[in-house]
DNA sequence: AAAGCGTTATGACGTTTGTCATGCCGCTTT
DNA sequence: AAAGCGGCATGACAAACGTCATAACGCTTT
């Protein structure tokens, strides 16, 4: 517990194999880090952080399985002392916002170079944050999330083209019921139909 | 023009600066592959590519700008030599049977591991297909794309929510030719209304 | 010249969607 | 106990959507 030169041992979560295997990679080549684990979902990479109890996670969020939101904060839950850094293509403030409640010390961009990486897994393994600056000026002054979890559920379906007593009938709720809630959604985010709330919903992180 | 020693000249076209930068590394890594240029988009590729005239050219399809698509088209016109790979998210048939069209030469998911990646470089510098085989075999046996080019602009605006009235007005059509047009491809398609359709569409490669 | 096809249009009809007022129920806060 | 709130429901109405029949026009294929 002196010196420094322990290296760090991250576990990687990412579906998307290529870009994993590179990153997994790349990171191998900087001398204070270590690979020790990689999973292509959520669930996986809950099991592999027990059995390899690394520092840092580097998870992706939307991901089969388990998102890797729900991966963090399975985490925050747990006894594991890693550090959670969340890599995801969306610059979307309701993710950043989620990611902080899931107690994620990182919030990185893929359209990033890769090389911030490698910086963002030293800056949080020393106990320090790594949010991209930007991201974290615009979730700052961002709207907060206006839906209700039954809003949420009905939002996604109808932005599936599912129609309202096909929704209804899922939920076990009346027709007139599920058109309220969506009537209600497309007013919150001042939407013009069902649809566009989905696609305003969506851009922002909310669904 | 004797041996095998030169070194294959790459051009990568790929938006996420993340991935992008990690294949490069790793391609790299091989001796024998150089990556000369490096694009965000579309365009840029087009111009780096008469800059660089490269053996080989790596594009994603879904850029800003101009995809992939429309690059390996304007390469094909061009006086290029240049081979072309398709490395994308998405195992659409609509996809691949368009790339072909485009006179691409390999199309390689992202799902696959990186290793593949330069293994396909060097079957199509030398002159071969690289297809993945189970996309290969889905997209012989997949329906060809049912949509006129009306339908498939409709359908796409269709799927952002926008109502028939407006796709109207900005088409500048009549409204009832929209509602006719919408109804036709949802015939076609099999689907139970206008964002059924648009998903469905999506989910073939078709928009 | 005729047939076929894609594009555009109109009118009419029934269904779905979006809105609003009103009300009940169970739970928490006061 | 009363008030407030979120979830759920009903009914009514206008607007948007989906379907169908019909038809004109221009272009290509036969």
């Amino acid at each position: 517990m002196s010196a420094a030169a322990k290296t760090i041992r991250v576990l990687l979560a990412e579906d998307q194999t290529m870009l994993r295997g590179a990153l997994a990679a790349l990171l191998e080549l900087e001398s204070d880090i270590s690979v020790v684990a990689q999973a292509a979902n959520g669930r996986e990479a809950q099991r592999l952080a027990r059995e390899f109890t690394p520092d840092v996670v580097v998870t992706d969020i939307e991901m089969p399985e388990m998102t890797g939101l729900e991966f963090a904060t399975a985490l925050k839950e747990s006894e594991s002392k890693a550090r959670v850094i969340i890599l995801t293509t969306f610059a979307r403030p309701g993710y950043l916002r989620r990611a902080l409640d899931a107690g994620a010390r990182g919030y990185l961009l893929k359209e990033r170079p890769a090389s911030e990486l490698a910086e963002a897994i030293r800056r949080v393994h020393a106990g320090l944050r790594a949010v991209d600056p930007a991201l974290a000026a615009e979730a700052w002054s961002a709207d907060e999330d206006p839906l209700s979890e039954r809003e949420r559920q009905i939002l996604q379906r109808a932005g599936d083209g599912r129609s309202s007593s096909e929704i209804a009938t899922e939920l076990r709720l009346s027709e007139g019921t599920v058109r309220n809630y969506l009537s209600e959604a497309i007013t919150k985010l001042g939407a013009a139909n069902r649809v566009d709330a989905a696609r305003i919903a969506r851009a922002r992180g909310w669904l």
